[in-house]
DNA sequence: AGCACGCCGACT
DNA sequence: GTCGGCGTGCTC
């Protein structure tokens, strides 16, 4: 077994295969499987993963493997094998799979260098770049205008070489400890013999005496009020030493959380458990959906399944939607399982992220709760996954590699024979239908843990509003109420559904809509900087003071932002305070936690933000919920539009009313009959599943029928178009009868980045050779693909169409 | 993806 | 002769 497989860092579909290489003597024993290694590659040095070792390779002259990255493995056997699957599921590379799989800080980093080979001197222009050094970066060749054909030159004659290097980004966190180094009955004596005035060092070591252990120097300076340099002076007598000591980095302080224990369960709770409990014990696999009622208690289910893994001496990963929206779900599993919890969410730093898995890697948690990438917690002994929020999007990767952590979640659920569970108020369809056929297990909790009643929803219809010459974003109906509310000293959540309603400038005058310059897109305005800028390029601008085209000066931005509303807001009800919470307020690191907490402790009367308050948010003296535009993405381009609009509307009403108080909720519409916002306001989940798939039947969308996108760009736009075109035909050519191919449709976006954007879409009941298909024909386009800057994209369950 | 190699055309 | 710009093919 000399022979290792290893597929390198190099994201083609020309090197999507495993290459072989020679294991050198020195690593024969310590190399295994699932290790990141150096390898030569060509000319350069470059990063890989092995996947194997064999004896043999069809291959007769390879090269040795240069180094090793790791001291144990950072891919199990079981995550090689769920990589390989899932790059073939995406139609994704191999690599791109298994550096999703990882902290961001394993990729590796390459430098090139120029070093100076030679003591004589070189060309002049040469010796004057070099100034001395050994050795120079190549970007700084590149940089300095000389002659590529000199380097070349001196390189063949020996006088330079270039020397390729593999780099880790990898940093670890150190803290200084300090302890006494000599015994603690001998410190007494030490601090008889210190100079009277040497005060702060005699109460140093007095602190040693009753705390010999060592010590973090930063927490010894505050716990005695004393300065480094008393450390310093200690040390330099001789009796103190300090030393570094690596740490994990941690974001969370365990100790902050006050500890809970089990809640008695709802006889409804209990029934949902039971299974799951059995099949914890049985060690056997199966699919839960658990639909509940938003207050139903779900989070308690998981906590008593997870404790039982964990009495079980098994690990549990729990995923939900992006947990630096939700502490209070932090909380909730810290207070339960203390230190045994890791969290992963793109709230981190990369240092924080990558302390977080190796708790994990080292088993020294036993759960994890996470964003999406967490499903790929390098744990051996996965006994429940649990995803939280099922029908949030943000399950569903948007790049490369195009997964849904839902897929994976039963995927390892699978090799580990242990249960998923799939929670959520408001269930995809594709996931209802799944229980509904019996592949998925049902369990449903229809009752509020405390009993109450869900909150009344009454809908505003927004129409008769503008015709009783009420022009603002409130209707008289909700204003009355936030009023009310007030004035009882209670706490009110708006909701401003701003998908779709983005701030755009208009000219007043001639219509003129400022647009991005390389995307068809409307530029957005931002307040705090005065600027104009694209959400999908990063292109900005300053706001023009006059209209580009017909010079009017009634150039003004439009739509409906939560500044606007603020702004509203305030002049209507002037005694009101408000936080507001959007993407503007919270993108400072904290800065979202820090904000809820002011509003759990009644600094503000009303809760002013976009999707990110809709979920997971709980105050108990929240009495009122307002939707300002419930169908602002009811008419966007996307058959799931209804759905999300359902879910939306579902989720934000949960969030009044759900202690002792009762709740209201207002939702201002323009389409007040339409089945969603009806639906929703019932709480009628089972009607709206009902009538959402007669409609998707009849469009023949999922769950009838799977897709799949492929999207193509490239900078002309006939090329696009006759690209796309060429595989609609192979497409059509060759897929069964039943399965429909659409294209070419211009994206809708249909240029991005000086790029037009066209594509085709599959829908198919049954095309088992689909996958070998698209990658056949993709196969056909690489040349252009590699010549022509044509760029295509395969989505296999897209989510969004864009 | 990167990189080398080789052909070609331009410049001096 | 000297230099730089691409197109092409390869990477165990």
């Amino acid at each position: 077994m000399n022979i290792a497989k290893v597929i390198v860092d190099v994201p083609a579909s020309s090197i999507n295969q495993t290459f072989d290489y020679k294991i050198p003597e020195r690593f024969q024993e310590i190399l295994n499987v699932g290790m990141r290694v150096i390898v030569p590659f060509g000319p350069r040095k470059i990063m890989g993963f092995v996947v194997g070792r064999t004896d043999e390779s069809s291959f007769d002259k390879l090269k040795e493997i240069s180094d090793i990255l790791d001291i144990t493995p950072v891919l199990t056997d079981e995550l090689l094998g769920l990589g390989k699957w899932l790059a073939d599921e995406t139609l994704s590379m191999y690599i791109t799979v298994f550096q999703a799989m990882l902290p961001q800080v394993l990729k590796a980093q390459y430098r090139k260098e120029l070093v100076r080979m030679t003591e004589d001197s070189l060309p002049e222009d040469l010796e004057n770049f070099f100034a001395g050094r050994d050795f120079v970066v190549y970007e700084e060749f590149e940089a300095a205008k000389i002659s590529f054909y000199q380097l070349q030159k001196a390189i063949q004659d020996g006088d330079i070489s270039v020397n390729y290097q593999v780099k880790s980004k990898i940093t670890k966190k150190h803290i200084t400890v300090v302890e006494p180094r000599i015994e603690p009955h001998s410190l007494e004596e030490e601090i008889l013999d210190l100079p009277k005035i040497a005060k702060k060092q005699k109460e140093l070591l007095a602190y040693f005496i009753d705390h010999p252990e060592p010590i973090d120097q930063k927490i010894l300076v505050q716990k005695c009020n004393t300065s480094k340099s008393t450390i310093k002076a200690l040390v330099d007598k001789g009796l103190l030493v300090t030393f570094k000591q690596e740490v994990y980095r941690n974001p969370y302080d365990d100790n902050a959380y006050a500890r809970t224990v089990a809640l008695e369960l709802t006889e409804q709770q209990q029934e949902a458990i039971a299974p799951i409990k059995q099949h914890i014990r049985e060690e056997t696999h199966d699919t839960f959906l658990l639909h509940g009622v938003t207050g139903s208690g779900k989070t308690e289910v998981y906590l008593q399944a997870i404790q039982d893994v964990i009495d079980n001496g098994k690990e549990a990963i729990v995923l939900v939607p992006e947990i630096s929206l939700t502490p209070q779900m932090v909380r909730r599993f810290k207070g339960r399982f203390g230190s045994n919890v890791a969290v992963m969410h793109s709230g981190l730093s990369s240092g924080e992220k990558y302390d977080e898995w190796r708790r994990i890697h080292r088993k020294e948690v036993q759960v994890v709760v996470g964003a999406r990438s967490a499903i790929f917690a390098p744990f051996e002994k996965i006994g429940i996954i649990i995803i939280d929020e099922e029908h949030e999007n943000s399950y569903k990767q948007e790049d490369q590699p195009r997964y849904h952590a839902r897929d994976v979640a039963i995927y390892r659920g699978r090799n580990h024979n242990c249960p998923v569970i799939l929670g959520s108020a408001t269930p995809t369809l594709e996931s209802y239908a799944r229980a509904q056929k019996g592949v998925y297990q049902l369990a449903t909790l229809t009752k509020r843990t405390n009993n109450s009643e869900m909150p009344d929803v009454e809908i505003v219809d927004m129409r008769d509003e503008l015709h009783a010459g009420n022009r603002s974003m409130f209707s008289r109906k909700l204003k009355e109420s936030i009023e009310a509310c007030i004035s009882r000293g209670e706490q009110a959540v708006l909701l401003l559904n701003r998908r779709g309603y983005s701030t755009f400038v208009m000219c007043r005058d001639c219509g003129h809509v400022k647009e991005c310059p390389h995307c068809d897109i409307a530029l957005t305005y931002h307040k705090n900087s005065n600027r104009l800028k694209c959400h999908y390029c990063s292109y900005e601008e300053p706001m023009p003071k006059i209209c580009p085209e017909c010079n009017s000066d009634l150039i003004r931005f439009f739509g409906t932002g939560t500044q606007r509303i603020e702004e509203n807001l305030t002049q209507l009800i002037p005694e009101a305070r408000v936080i507001r919470m959007d993407v503007d307020t919270t993108r400072r690191k904290g800065s979202h936690e820090k904000l809820l907490t002011q509003f759990a402790n009644k600094e503000a009367d009303i809760l002013l933000g976009t999707q990110m308050i809709a979920k997971g948010l709980d105050f108990e003296n929240v009495t009122l919920v307002g939707v300002l535009t419930a169908d602002s993405m009811l008419h966007l381009p996307d058959f799931r539009s209804s759905e999300k609009t359902f879910q939306l509307l579902t989720q934000v009403s949960g969030r009044a009313g759900r202690h002792e108080l009762p709740g209201e909720v207002i939702v201002q519409t323009y389409t007040p009959d339409h089945y969603s916002i009806q639906l929703a306001s019932n709480y009628d989940y089972t009607t709206f599943f009902q009538n959402e798939m007669r409609t998707r039947k009849a469009f023949q969308y999922p769950p009838y029928v799977f897709l799949s996108l492929i999207t193509v760009s490239h900078p002309n736009h006939v090329s696009a178009v006759q690209a796309t075109q060429k595989i609609v035909q192979l497409l059509m050519k060759n897929v069964g009868e039943d399965t429909v191919v659409l294209g070419p449709t211009p994206s809708p976006i249909a240029r991005m980045k000086d790029r037009y954007r066209y594509q085709c879409m599959v829908k198919y009941k049954n095309e088992p050779n689909l996958r070998t298909l698209i990658r056949k024909i993709i196969r056909q386009f690489d040349e252009e693909v590699r010549k022509n800057d044509l760029l295509i994209t395969v989505d296999m369950q897209p989510y969004q169409l864009m």
